[in-house]
DNA sequence: CGGAATGTTGACCACTGTCAAGAGCGGTGG
DNA sequence: CCACCGCTCTTGACAGTGGTCAACATTCCG
């Protein structure tokens, strides 16, 4: 198998080299961080990649491994999370369409958490040995991805401060707020909702809290109409307040493009 | 003024060109990241930098900043923090002596956070362009640097871990691990004892907690004969349990160099 | 020596966790 | 098509970790 340990991952291969939207996902990622110049866009657009359909629930990769890939994800969500002793998880990081899985390991040698996905997905994986030739080449990509690595970064510290200094009920909605804010940078979403196949315990893990306190944090959430949220479907009904709510402040996603 | 704000920072500026031990402390982090060529040394050690003494409790750069240097501490104690409205504030980073104090500048237009002093420090500016011009010519340094900030990055995961699943015990035990750890990579531990003049308020913004309670916290750690701490001084009386206490793995500092 | 910041202690409180039971929902197999 | 099973969601009662408030001790500095 092409990654050291992937048998632990349930999933159907296939194998189809350039003829899917995997270098469209690349490039729509890629155009995210900044400019691409036509060069830039070709080489890309020239890679070969190797997809997999993976289920729900199922590891991407464990804390520990060594990848030989950078993984993208072109459909579905996963999510960066660490597992306690106690077999109590937190996740660090929520991945949606056209995020790269995992760039560290192009410059680390271990991981230092697992990636795993939250609903069936779709993920394209391009060998180190290609993106390191894009770095050599085209250091202009290179800092497209070393600016990736940053703003997730930025992200990682924004969640220090919601989960340090947040009450539950602004902490839940500031992630609420980032996962919408995600999704329409994304394109996927229809105004002011987005489909959100995330069950409460996901959420809870993210949050640092218990599964029944976001549910009842939800409702309160809910109670003052500031969003929807069920069947898989986030519409926020109040994006002012929500933001209000949460302190939130999208400025840590260093997005140029960021009106609201 | 070579900083756009810098008004804000109360310091004495010291110019001196070439004849400190900036050039050292460069070379002693850079070396802690990876492997340095003699080529990129001598470029490093050619380096001029301008250098300023700042008192404690200074602002080194605020959020929404444009830095055009990279502030590297040459002394001292420092932090990355967010203030919210309320007035609250998280610590999100602890810098020390060697420590790059910001290289997301380098890709990023604005700071997300601000950089403060927490004890008088010095630190050296180097500028957006000598760095940029390293990473043009010497791709090594380039990826070094992006390393470091690839460990940053991991650091901020585990502290959303420390801050998400970590009782007030193990998480005050696992800060005080980490910053052990830190201080003796830095070479400025003797054994398991070192100075760490961090007032219990400052402990508080990086935990999540109130002054009380950290204080509740440390006298349990210390009634464990786990730790001494007081005057500035952090003495590890029990690595082993203080360890095991905050459930502390060392891999995600990615120091290659860590047998313990 | 005096004043401010930090550290310490105790009493009390509340946000969030725990436990437990039931309802709703979706998938699977007979 | 229905029955069943498991997972998620919901609710309520209760508990506890950590927050709040307030007073006092101590240390640090000028």
């Amino acid at each position: 198998m092409f990654e050291a340990h992937h048998n632990y991952v349930r999933m159907s291969v296939e194998r189809k080299l350039h003829e899917t939207n995997a270098a469209g996902c690349l490039v729509s990622k890629l155009e995210q961080l900044g400019r691409l110049s036509d060069e830039e866009r070709r080489v890309v657009e020239a890679t070969s990649f190797l997809i997999r359909n993976i289920e729900a629930d199922q590891d991407i990769a464990r804390v520990g491994d060594r990848l030989l890939h950078c993984p993208l994800l072109l459909d579905g969500f996963a999510c960066h999370y660490r597992t306690m002793e106690s077999g109590q998880r937190q996740i660090v990081a929520f991945l949606v369409q056209n995020d790269f899985c995992d760039l560290t390991s192009l410059l680390l040698r271990k991981l230092d958490h697992s990636i795993g996905t939250l609903t069936p997905a779709r993920v394209a994986y391009i060998p180190h040995a290609t993106v390191l030739d894009w770095i050599k080449h085209h250091p202009g990509l290179g800092q497209l991805l070393w600016r990736a690595t940053l703003i997730d970064a930025a992200t990682a510290n924004e969640w220090v401060v919601n989960v340090g200094r947040r009450t539950a009920y602004q902490r839940t909605a500031h992630l609420l707020c980032e996962l919408m804010m995600k999704m329409r940078l994304a394109g996927l979403a229809r105004g002011l909702a987005c489909d959100l196949p995330l069950t409460q315990i996901e959420l809870a893990d993210a949050l640092g809290l218990t599964p029944v306190h976001v549910n009842r944090t939800l409702q309160w959430l809910r109670g003052e109409s500031l969003i929807e949220f069920g069947s898989g479907i986030l519409t926020v009904r109040n994006w002012r307040e929500l933001k209000r709510a949460a302190g939130f402040d999208p400025a840590y996603l260093h997005q140029p493009a960021m009106a609201s």
